[in-house]
DNA sequence: GGGCAAATAT
DNA sequence: CATATTTGCC
């Protein structure tokens, strides 16, 4: 399909400005504001402020440095070390906009994009989807490559050739001068702290044919654009959670058509088996996208335009039963409730409310259930609630013992009694002590200002210890909390 | 998987 | 700042 940036940012623009949106689905308006300026003149799109002001350009990028670095680029706190400014450039960019809260990758993407295409335009009318497909396919295939290669020798690869790099010599090894390979190096080791960033060799060079001269562009643009396989992307590792949060949340909220998915699945194949031969290295499973440092490696080289309208569209937030008096609503909980045009798929499992409608289920399976088997599993499946995981359960469960816990060891300083503490429950009778009367525990929702717990609250000591969990071993009993 | 507690998100 | 939820661990 032939790649074209302006019709498909136009094309966004045709529901902008004055476009109404469902605020209750959780959708930005798309503006104009949120394409950068620099990036909006690139592609002549117009600009709420009437003619986009052209920014003092500003330092993009520094190839090379950039290139000397390229496979630690992914790292968005890297960024700033090479003029990219993070926040601070979002904020020159477009400091009223919502692109000051954007990625910088994103927006270091696109201009990074606009930048290239005017470029283009000036030299020769070359087709730019050849040239995006062109790219991202390398791109795609260093990438895997970069995966396998990390995964293969995670803790020593110092120099990974890439596999559309002609001038790369044989061993191993790269055509860098010695001052060159330091230098990388040392960048790297540097600007790296920990994580797969590092792991993900950083003395990558880049190929000399790639469209994008600076490869870090592309790293980013593809980064940008690119989704992660699975609904569910599970948080990088905790030690950079807080270095590559952008680009989780990024990714993890926004989606791209399925078939544009299927297409990256297959051109993931594919430059798999070309990496795989290219390195020797083994081709990464799959599955391990989910969570891995790159937002997910399977981008499709083709029909940029759809991907790019994905990228720009928000994913609808979390869609909650709503707590109105009903109680037949919460059959579902969260996750892919964008009914839009059904071209998109929700990423990230939103975080899970528990309403009181859905706590009141919880209960009621916990008390269907008994002490003994009121585990997560049991009570998930009791509850029957689409979308409701068993660590959603588990959490709750928790809570709720603990809370149980509480308001027994309090009630139990007056009138002490045997089953109380948490210590020890023998008897399986209490199992279903008045279930009836133990709901109300529901209480307050939207009471005063805040959200109130459907757990909070006066809770109602009623029902005997239902749930008093079996205290594991520890002395730490069911008291102190 | 269950149960906890630390880590995060609201 | 207090909770509500999610994650990581054992």
């Amino acid at each position: 399909m032939a790649y074209d940036a302006v019709q498909a940012l136009q094309g966004f623009y045709g529901i902008k400005e004055d476009a109404s949106f469902d605020p209750a689905a959780g959708l930005v308006p798309l503006t104009s504001s949120l394409i950068p300026p620099l990036v909006a003149q690139a592609f002549g799109l117009p600009t709420l402020g009437g003619a986009p002001t052209p920014q003092p350009q500003p330092t993009l990028a520094q190839p090379q440095h950039a290139q000397s670095v390229y496979g630690t680029m992914m790292n968005p706190a890297l960024m700033g070390a090479f003029g990219f400014g993070g926040a601070q450039y979002a904020a020159t960019m477009h400091p009223q906009s919502h692109v000051a809260g954007l990625p910088m990758g994103y927006l270091q993407a696109l201009a990074a994009a606009s930048q290239h295409r005017q470029q283009q335009q000036q030299q020769q009318q070359q087709s730019t989807a050849a040239l995006l497909a062109q790219t991202a396919g390398a791109l795609h295939a260093h990438t895997a490559a970069l995966a396998a290669a990390a995964r293969a020798a995670p803790a020593t690869s110092s120099a990974i050739s890439h596999p559309l790099m002609p001038t790369a010599s044989q061993d191993g090894t790269t055509g860098r001068t010695s001052s060159e390979q330091d230098r990388t190096t040392t960048n790297a080791t540097a600007r790296t702290s920990s994580g797969p960033p590092t792991s993900l060799g950083a003395a990558v060079r880049p190929t000399p044919s790639l469209p994008f001269q600076n490869p870090l562009m592309m790293q980013n643009l593809y980064a940008a654009f690119a989704q992660p396989h699975s609904a569910y992307v599970q948080s990088p590792a905790t030690s950079f959670t807080s270095t590559l949060a952008p680009y989780a949340v990024h990714s993890a909220y926004y989606a791209r058509p399925p078939d544009a998915n299927a297409a990256a699945m297959a051109a993931a194949a594919a430059a798999a088996a070309a990496a795989t031969s290219a390195y020797g290295y083994p081709q990464a499973p799959s599955s391990a996208c989910n969570g891995a440092f790159h937002p997910g490696y399977g981008a499709a080289p083709v029909d940029y335009s759809a991907a790019l309208a994905a990228a720009y569209r928000p994913v609808a937030a979390p869609v909650m039963p709503a707590p109105s008096s009903g109680q037949q609503q919460c059959q579902s909980v969260g996750e892919e409730e964008y009914a839009d045009d059904g071209s998109t798929r929700a990423i990230k499992r939103p975080r899970l409310v528990w309403t009181p409608q859905l706590h009141k289920k919880f209960e009621t399976a916990v008390h269907k259930l008994g002490v003994e088997k009121a585990v997560p599993k049991n009570i998930m499946q009791e509850m029957n609630i689409d979308g409701l995981t068993r660590e959603n359960v588990a959490s709750h469960l928790q809570k709720y013992r603990m809370l149980r816990r509480r308001d027994a060891t309090s009630s139990e300083g007056r009138d002490s009694d045997s089953r109380t503490a948490g210590t020890k429950r023998s008897e399986p009778e209490s199992t279903r002590p008045a279930p009836a009367a133990t709901t109300q525990t529901t209480s307050t929702l939207g009471g005063g200002g805040g959200a109130a717990s459907v757990m909070t609250g006066p809770a109602p000591v009623s029902s005997p210890a239902v749930l008093l969990a079996p205290a594991p071993s520890s002395s730490t009993a069911a008291v102190a909390m």
